[in-house]
DNA sequence: ATAATAGGTGCATAAATGCGCATCTATGCA
DNA sequence: TGCATAGATGCGCATTTATGCACCTATTAT
């Protein structure tokens, strides 16, 4: 088996759409203070950050569908969790990846 | 001493300047590239690429600034590695503010 | 029923960013 | 001394994307 064959999973991990979500200044912002708080509606978020309420809205949305986020709805709101193993199983694939080609010394 | 002050250093390592880096899909082809075959130089990337030169010269500027490539210069030919360590401490960094996160039941 | 609140969406705008071409410098070769 | 090659940079163009406002729907409270 190549090194290439055996990268391929873990490469798929490292994949720009869960990169490009955590490149955004806002977003990192709103990941940082759910980290501290918890669980979080829009509202609560907004009254912390300088930006719209649409556009917290827009940025949870984002990290929804990049699988950092999980939402649950309750009446009027909406509740906004880190997916915390989903993110570590994805930092420690990557770091295997790196780990794995180094010890092949190929870099 | 509270959650957010144990969290200050590690939330530095969450910087968008570096995740910035790794959003690009080319950026992130590069690296894989690089993953795989070592130091290489820019005319070896950009044989394997669709991009012109300057696009993967560009690219590769870009990730050494964000700490995640070194330079070496060998007569005409620029050298570029992948700085593990440097990558490795930063993503171990960041699990650690998550699982540290999520032991004291945070999120 | 009516008003208020939470949140999502259409739209226009401004800024950032990727891209290729042409061009420049520096190094190596005939 | 030319000449080719490696790489960087200025520039213009096209695309992406973050932002706020206005407006919509859904749910709660009076």
């Amino acid at each position: 088996m190549t090194l290439e064959q055996d990268l391929t999973y873990l490469f798929e991990q490292m994949d720009s759409k869960f990169f490009k979500s955590l490149a955004e200044p806002v977003r990192l912002d709103i990941l940082k203070l759910m980290m501290v708080h918890g669980e979080s509606d829009i509202a609560t978020l907004a009254a912390q950050l300088p930006q719209d309420r649409s556009v917290i809205s827009r940025h949870l949305t984002n990290m929804v569908e990049a699988n950092i986020l999980a939402v649950r709805k309750e009446g009027r709101h909406m509740y906004y969790t880190l997916r915390r193993d989903q993110f570590v199983n994805r930092f420690e694939d990557i770091l295997a990846a790196i780990k794995q080609c180094a010890t092949r010394d190929c870099c």
